[in-house]
DNA sequence: GTGATTAAGCTAATCTCATTAGCTATTATA
DNA sequence: TATAATAGCTAATGAGATTAGCTTAATCAC
């Protein structure tokens, strides 16, 4: 029955709180009171204090993310691939939007634990480039390419910052369009 | 000699703070120290607080980046206006980390007064691809590709999240090309 | 099995900020 | 010139994170 450590418990207890909340209100205070214990009490668990739970919830965030992906891009190639790869981010973002902040959040502050973290995401997004002929450069490029525009167009998304009655999902299509437009060009075209 | 208000002196300094030691080091001690000041004076320059403070420092950062893409886009079409718009965000983004994680920080609370703080900036991006012949659609739905990417870019090279060898530069200039491809595609392919 | 150790909790205390209250001097203004 | 607004100050309050030191229960070595 005890299989998850407490660890683990508060952490996943810390993340749904983001999710509902928002993951600026995730306080010490509160969390404690969630769990049924004094905030003091969690130090034993996290001695580095919110900023130790806070990298973790980074790192829980993007070890689900790889999960969630993962999972979307099995038994898929090309196109259809890197489609499901998209969906499957946007709809952890939008599921996660408090954890999603955790993990942009700490981007702040640790970048190499950050990188380390968001490693298994861009190694995905290469193996599902890996059945294009494109060149380590181009796939450097594409999987950049690739993750900027999921990063931006999420935190936009996430923020519900665009006031035009134009759908997102819309713009979405249109920008993956591109960019597998853009994979196309580079195999049949310049570099043939 | 004093044209400046006295809450534009501040908020200034804010932003040469945030650019310094990062957004998230600002204190009201801090702010006031460096201005000779304590920190309970502030508030009577800003009666809202911190809050107040951040918000006039997104709203400050956002007029500056349309000033300086505005800048960068005069007496261009275009590619050329496209290119030079983005490279302009880019450079301002670099120039500017600390005040560009307030705007990007306040996004997060704030939707509709962020809303019309980056109006500026998306209508300069409209007014760029004026040149080209899309519809009203096919424009937002480019602008919003661009700004995601932008955005995302930005987001990631500040924190330099990128543990690869081949240049940003490359990566930068290579999305910049798949979107004009993008672009021309609309203009002389399937909407023609 | 029993003493020592560790784990996980608790209360009380401390520190850092942001913020508020209330006072004062200076500057405009009617 | 009397008065009102401005911009500053000190002292006090309050929230949160964190630390110190105590207690109990489980675990472990022998």
């Amino acid at each position: 029955m005890k299989n998850r450590s407490k660890r683990e418990t508060i952490i996943e207890t810390a993340a749904a709180m983001a999710d509902e909340k928002g993951f600026a209100n995730i306080t010490m205070k509160e969390l404690a009171d969630e769990l049924g214990i004094k905030s003091p009490s969690l130090y034993k668990h996290f001695s580095g204090g919110l900023d130790e739970l806070n990298k973790e919830l980074m790192l829980y965030g993007w070890r689900s993310l790889d999960s969630e992906i993962t999972k979307a891009v099995i038994g898929k190639a090309k196109d259809d691939s890197v489609i499901a790869l998209c969906n499957a981010y946007r709809r952890f973002v939008s599921e996660h939007k408090g954890l999603y902040e955790a993990m942009q959040w700490y981007n702040m502050y640790l970048s190499d634990e950050h990188l380390q973290a968001s490693e298994g995401a861009v190694d995905i997004m290469f193996r599902a480039l890996s059945s294009y002929g494109l060149t380590e450069e181009q796939k450097v490029h594409t999987v950049r390419m690739i993750r900027a525009f999921l990063q931006g167009f999420s935190a936009i998304e996430v923020h519900a910052a665009y006031g035009n009655p134009v759908p997102l999902d819309d713009t979405f299509d249109f920008a993956l369009k591109t960019i597998l437009n853009g994979i196309a060009d580079m195999q049949g075209g310049a570099s043939r």
